[in-house]
DNA sequence: CACTATTTGTCCGTATGTATG
DNA sequence: TCATACATACGGACAAATAGT
């Protein structure tokens, strides 16, 4: 569980900051294991805080098991990022590839209504003001541990029949099948953002952290607006990974992903 | 300029984080303009920190236009996001297209040196151990305002003829190609990560603020590493879009992302 | 036109975290 | 590591402004 992180983010003063970006850069693999951290002077003032902040960041990256500090010797890198299998997910299709076979990813489901469209997602659906909407928030677990929040949105006449164990099982892509909605194209917007309260709780991680930021916008046959995805991923245990080929001679600055074929079925 | 921000991060404490938070929701879109915040009370029990914590975070906004305060009307979001003419990126070519023409981006070294290739870089280009390289750390900027921190690696004996003023105007893909490099393929991986003191610094963002996270690893026709890439964007002025169509029948759920002609040259 | 509920604005004393030496 | 001085966060109380009843 996520016991320590949820009594740093209690805390939340400035060792929890600089504790969360050294976490990042070593979780990144920015800090590889072995690397040897500046003295705790050099930190402080890096950081522009004092050693004593330094020292209580350290002391639960210690405490977490991902540095080792000796007098004298100095602080060094010893666990990378748990490396807990990420999920890396295919470019084109967007559907997480599990690494590891065996390991399954299952959803939860947080909420779920009609309400009237937010402007953000009547806007990128093209939908009339006033249009009601199924909005429906999910998480996302590989062998329960969470790694996606997703926040879905689809015009309530589509929705109709998604019921709340449909919402929990199946994914949303066979859903809009189901219900008899021709996916012809979809626009995607990848960014970063920061985790708010209810996001860490989900995706148990302290508030703050970084998390990839999707949106992604599906339209049917006739250009309708079907679904607005709204997900937000864990770096740590998603990832989103590409191949490039180079098309064409050389000065031909063009390259083309390589598409791969999809074998898990999630978001 | 980021003088506001430059103060804040000084202060760093609770009450900054909500700002980031909250600023973070306002940029994209999440809080759009004419959006009514929840009251004072409500917040401060939403983000698990007082009311004088919160009203600091709204001070900040409030200064730099984002809401408006009226007292027993409520908060209301008043600008959205600058809206700084973000550049989006084509997928394929991670190339940024430049949305309005005029714009125009250009480069400032900010460090310039042969090292012996650090783990991550000599693991990731397949490199022998203590094999020496050219490390350059570039920021980009549209209108004099940065977007993205650059740091590259390639082996010094590729870069042997990279002066200063190449690294400072040239991408560095066309210093490839000047250098005989034939570019094969390359691999992708794009995640998020928090600013830290130094970058913050350089793209003029807020310490702990979310960042585009970009690593790039370019291998030549003989399968060798020539170059490393990391790249790391503002949210805010850099975007990463892709179209996607579908390819094939019902039931295929594979996607084709559409390649759009590269008309700007930068990283 | 009052009356009420809610919201922002302002002040206080206290507690805790942080900086400094 | 400890002790002291300072900055920040906290919780409460109260006033002023707004909107609806």
């Amino acid at each position: 569980m996520a016991l320590q992180t949820a009594r740093i983010s209690a805390e939340g003063g400035k060792a929890q900051r600089v504790y969360l970006l050294l976490r990042d850069e070593i979780t990144r693999g920015d800090l590889p294991p072995g690397a040897v951290l500046p003295g705790e002077l050099r930190l402080a003032d890096h950081y522009g805080v004092s050693r004593v902040t330094i020292r209580r960041a350290l002391d639960v990256l210690a405490q977490e098991g991902l540095i080792d500090r000796r007098a004298g010797s100095g602080t060094v890198v010893t666990g990378a990022a748990p490396q807990r299998a990420a999920i890396a997910a295919d470019f084109a299709t967007l559907m997480p590839q599990l690494v590891q076979m065996g390991q399954q990813t299952t959803a939860r489901l947080l909420s779920y209504a009609y309400i009237p469209a937010p402007a953000p997602v009547s806007d990128a659906l093209r939908l009339a003001d006033g249009v009601r909407v199924q909005r429906a928030v999910r998480v996302r677990l590989m062998d329960s541990a969470p790694f996606s929040h997703l926040t879905t949105h689809v015009p309530d006449d589509i929705a109709q029949d998604f019921s709340e164990t449909d919402l929990a099982g199946t994914p949303l892509f066979r859903l809009l099948e189901r219900a008899g909605v021709q996916v012809d194209h979809a626009t995607q917007s990848i960014s970063a953002s920061l985790a708010t309260p209810d996001v860490a709780e989900a995706l148990e991680v302290a508030v703050g952290a970084a998390l990839i930021s999707l949106t992604r916008v599906v339209f049917d046959a006739t250009g309708r607006g079907v679904e607005h995805l709204a997900a937000l991923y864990r770096p740590d245990r998603f990832r989103l990974d590409m191949v490039l080929n180079r098309v064409g001679k050389a000065g031909a600055r063009q390259w083309e992903p390589v598409l791969v074929p999809m074998t898990g079925a999630a978001e």
